[in-house]
RNA sequence: GGGGGCGUAGCUCAACAGGUAGAGCAAGAGACUUUUAAUCUCUAGGUAGUGGGUUCGAGUCCCACCGCCCUCACCA
């Protein structure tokens, strides 16, 4: 029975407690596991009379030594034991039930989403597989700046209030300076600081940070997600693409012990290189037998009410709006392993550079996976002429009542006018990465605290 | 913002043509020197999310509000 095994000094939560007379056995747990232990009153001496006061979830340290139960599990037999820090509520632990075939079933437990959320501690405390997707989270984000700092990328900071926001379409978060006495935006989007970093010189740069959107919520929105941003100066968006595809590589073999595939939602996706490319254009005449540019904007209205489209909100739809739809009509739920879609129409690329082959297109691509959005990428717009005229375009549609419409930046075209060399830039949403990485169906479960309404 | 669902003890869940609430775990007291969903005895714990209404009587029906979830729209 293996009584003179040796002294071990063990820390950790109580987890259960059997108390039977002047002995009592329970669990300790820890971020690493969890062992048995067993107090006697003939050997704990003075100490034993703790042991009335226990309760779950107490802190303890134990020393003692290790021996083998008679049912054959590992026990440390307690010499000493302190309490370290004191449970006074209860976490709401389910009960495990071994079976006979080896296998685990939780009893109880916590089932509401709300509580999970809104205590994230005593969700953590509970669940080690919960804990397990924020340590991959982790390993995520570490393994994305080693990756790009291999690459000679400069991870830099740049200001998250501003006094104009821009670089994406999105309402912001207001905030007030009160010694300046000037309104201040939580940022939407790192973009235009981190070119003017390029213009600068800090030829590659990268930031990993929360952007601010002032939009609804839902399982893929969080007011604050994160997000990275990176800048590459002499390249273009073919060299975007080559970098997507090994960093996505690169953390699927984290995620998955080094494989390329992962299984999620029971699809199995291959993240074999070189993904699938598919042109937008080319896509959606697959999908539809049109090329929406030069088909008429009838003949794209009327091959989608005979795709199922509700009939009077599709004859409103057209431009931008119209190839969307096509997109997502044609193309989008045929792409389930990841593929890039590359040279999006000019009309919904409003920061992209024009294709230099074509102009009704621009360089621009997105990487998709199970018909979700993961990398957006450009050759960027680097002409001040032309960035001045899509300013004065927002500030028109501004005008007109759209209030996502981005405000004029006249120090970001003084910085163009430096001049900017030509520069591929992609963002990746960092938290619906981690969705995939983890196989988790709502953003709620790879953020730590998530928004929510108070209490009261 | 539209539609749908849910909200009963700290946690997981019950009940009943609408008749004034019950169990397991957790908690408190006690028994038990190899237990492991320990077991056994006992105790306490709920103005049923909030506020109205219908009714002799409402957790149960109706309305409003609050919160969460799903879904559509919007949004990258």
């Amino acid at each position: 029975m293996g009584e003179a095994g040796p002294v071990v000094r063990i820390a950790g939560r109580l987890e259960s407690w059997r108390p039977k007379g002047k002995v009592g056995f329970g669990h300790l747990e820890d971020a690493t596991g969890r062992i048995q232990i067993y107090l006697r009153a003939d050997q704990l001496g003075e100490a034993w009379n703790l042991v009335p006061l226990l309760d779950l979830d107490d802190h303890l340290g134990i020393t003692g030594r290790l021996m083998r139960t008679r049912a054959g599990e590992i026990t440390v037999r307690a010499t000493a034991v302190e309490l370290l820090a004191k449970s006074l509520r209860p976490l709401p632990r389910p009960k495990r039930e071994v079976l006979e075939d080896g296998t685990v079933r939780s009893h109880g437990g916590v089932a509401d989403p709300e509580f999970r959320t809104r205590q994230r501690y005593a969700d953590l405390a509970v669940h080690p597989e919960v804990r397990e997707v924020f340590r991959l989270r982790s390993r995520v984000v570490t393994r994305i700046r080693s990756f790009l700092d291999q690459r000679d990328f400069l991870e830099v900071e740049t200001p998250v209030l501003q006094t104009l926001y821009g670089g994406a379409a999105a309402r912001p978060f207001v905030t007030h300076h009160n010694a300046l006495d000037l309104p201040l935006y939580l940022r939407i989007a790192d973009e235009l600081y981190l070119k003017r970093l390029i213009v600068g010189g800090l030829e590659r740069v990268y930031e990993i940070g929360h952007d601010f959107r002032n939009e609804g919520m839902d399982r893929a929105h969080n007011p604050e997600f994160t997000m990275l941003e990176l800048y590459q100066a002499y390249a273009d968006y073919h060299d975007m693409m080559e970098l997507a595809e090994a960093l996505v590589a690169d953390l699927v073999r984290e995620a998955s012990a080094g494989g390329s595939r992962l299984t999620r939602g029971g699809v199995e996706l291959d993240f074999t290189r070189p993904f699938r490319r598919v042109r937008f254009v080319e896509g959606i005449r697959e999908g539809s037998g049109l090329d929406v540019l030069t088909a008429s904007e009838d003949d794209l209205r009327r091959r989608l009410r005979e795709a199922g489209a509700p009939p009077e909100e599709a004859s409103s739809w057209a431009g931008a709006k119209l190839l969307d739809e096509m997109f997502a009509a044609f193309l989008e739920p045929r792409l389930v392993q990841p593929t890039f879609v590359v040279d999006y129409p000019k009309p919904i690329s409003p920061l992209a550079k024009v294709h230099r082959d074509d102009p009704r297109l621009t360089e621009r691509f997105e990487l998709l996976v199970q018909g979700r959005e993961y990398a957006n990428a450009y050759s960027e717009l680097n002409d001040p002429d032309d960035q001045r005229a899509r300013f004065e375009d927002q500030l028109r549609q501004r005008a007109a009542g759209n209030e996502e419409a981005q405000p004029f930046d006249a120090d970001y075209i003084r910085a163009l006018e430096y001049g900017m060399p030509p520069t591929g830039g992609m963002g990746v949403g960092i938290d619906r990465l981690v969705m995939l990485l983890a196989d988790q169906p709502s953003i709620r479960d790879v953020i730590l605290f998530p928004s929510m309404r108070p209490e009261d």
